[in-house]
DNA sequence: TCTGGGGTCCTTTTTCGG
DNA sequence: TCTGCCGAAAAAGGACCC
């Protein structure tokens, strides 16, 4: 589900030398359209549109949508002026996770070395995969021969010498094709793109480097990095610097860990009512909460994001005393959160509710035998009642289990400290 | 035209302890 | 005890991605 910006100029053959390109970015075309069409023949070479609420947006559109000028993304309001006759369906994000499933399973079977970016793309690394599949630019062929055969729907890959690289030749793929960037050809490639195709640089910055005369890349390359960090901040000025000559050595990471873990919801209507905020609020609660557990992970802060209906948006954070991935807990601190928020007297549209700062749960494990309570109440006992009604306190009742020999309880739990 | 919901990362501001 | 300064951590905001 690309959106970046492409040129004309650079949609030609850039050569056939693949031999130092090893990354392969594998994208969607028109992902949660193409499940769609998919799964309803009857649809195929129709404009379609897949949109939640009418106050949503596009969030895909076949390539019959895109020619009236349908864009993901877009209000559902100016799509519909835009392509009235469109079919628009509600999304089915059930339906896209187990398309997406299917997906990086067929991708995993070239390497291991898969790194998932969204539901629909990934970028491989194959420099281990070529001796026993062929060249990257066969190997890409493969994965798009059997994306097609086994999810009826078509992709686009980009092969190149770095992510950055490889992810803009998929851009330029599209729909259904491939993409060579030999590392050669990398930088002239580059310098036929605008600025905005660079990752990172969105409308703010594409409109704050054109006051600067730099609307394209091979501009933007040719100026002073000092400039350049000066005008973007130190961190992005160096880093698009680097991107615009070609260099991007991130490897390609299979585990990547998430960082935090949020649910939001936009209201059908702007609302004063406070308390109907809150009800929302401990529903997002509960989900955030509900996916933190589901991923053995506790956050150890909480923060809340409101939307007043002038769609300014205000967030609010806390670190809790003790990490949790409790729904009533983090509920209670939302709440807090929320209700310090200065309103101006304006309707909500959307509230938010995050966990952050992400750990891994059950890193010690705590054994208490009964030999420990032999003869009533000793220091070790005393001190053992203390961190059990902490872990108690901290992850309910059930996360307490028995001892595999049946002796005494056992409990997995991150450190509990018992001084 | 009227702007979703899931995130990441960076910068600036505020808070806090020494 | 009060004040200033410093650095680290936390909080807030914003831009960006799909």
């Amino acid at each position: 589900m690309s959106r970046g910006p492409r040129a004309e100029g650079a949609h030609r053959s850039w050569g056939t030398q693949d031999s130092d390109c090893s990354i392969l970015h594998v994208d969607m075309d028109a992902f949660f359209a193409s499940v769609e069409v998919a799964r309803r023949p009857h649809l195929r070479g129709l404009p379609v549109i897949v949109a939640g609420s009418e106050r949503a947006v596009v969030l895909a559109a076949t390539y019959e949508a895109r020619a009236f000028g349908v864009r993901s993304a877009m209000p559902v309001g100016a799509a519909r002026r835009l392509c009235p006759q469109a079919v628009y369906i509600p999304p089915d994000h059930a339906a896209y996770r187990a398309a997406s499933e299917e997906l990086m399973e067929i991708l995993r079977e070239v390497t291991t070395l898969v790194e998932p970016i969204s539901v629909d793309e990934a970028f491989l690394d194959v420099s281990g995969a070529r001796r026993r599949l062929g060249s990257s630019t066969s190997i890409a062929r493969q994965i798009r021969e059997r994306v097609q055969a086994r999810l009826g729907i078509t992709c686009s890959v980009g092969v190149a010498s770095s992510k950055f690289v490889a992810k803009l030749a998929s851009t330029h793929a599209k729909p259904d094709g491939m993409m060579l960037i030999p590392r050669d050809a990398t930088v002239a490639f580059l310098r036929t793109l605008p600025v905005g195709a660079l990752w990172g640089v969105g409308g703010k910055t594409e409109e704050n480097l054109a006051r600067w005369g730099i609307s394209t890349v091979a501009e933007l390359a040719d100026t002073d990095p000092m400039v350049l960090r000066q005008i973007l901040g130190e961190a992005a000025g160096a880093h698009l610097h680097d991107l615009a000559w070609g260099r991007d050595a991130r490897p390609v990471e299979p585990t990547r860990t998430e960082q935090s873990i949020g649910a939001e919801t936009t209201f059908a209507t702007d609302v004063y009512d406070m308390s109907f905020v809150e009800s929302k609020l401990l529903d997002l609660a509960d989900r955030c909460a509900h996916r933190l557990r589901a991923q053995e992970v506790l956050a150890r802060t909480v923060s809340v994001k409101v939307r007043t209906s002038d769609f300014r948006t205000l967030t609010r954070s806390r670190s809790l005393v003790s990490p949790s991935d409790s729904g009533h807990e983090i509920y209670l601190v939302a709440r807090e959160l929320v209700s310090s928020v200065d309103l101006r007297g304006l309707p909500v549209r959307l509230v938010g509710v995050r966990g952050e700062g992400l750990e891994r749960r059950s890193t010690a494990v705590l054994q208490l035998t009964l030999e420990d309570a032999v003869g009533g109440k000793t220091e070790q006992q005393r001190l053992a009642d203390a961190a059990m009604d902490q872990v108690r306190m901290r992850f309910g009742r059930s996360a307490i289990r028995p001892a595999a020999s049946g002796r005494g309880p056992t409990t997995v739990l991150p450190q509990v400290e018992l001084s």
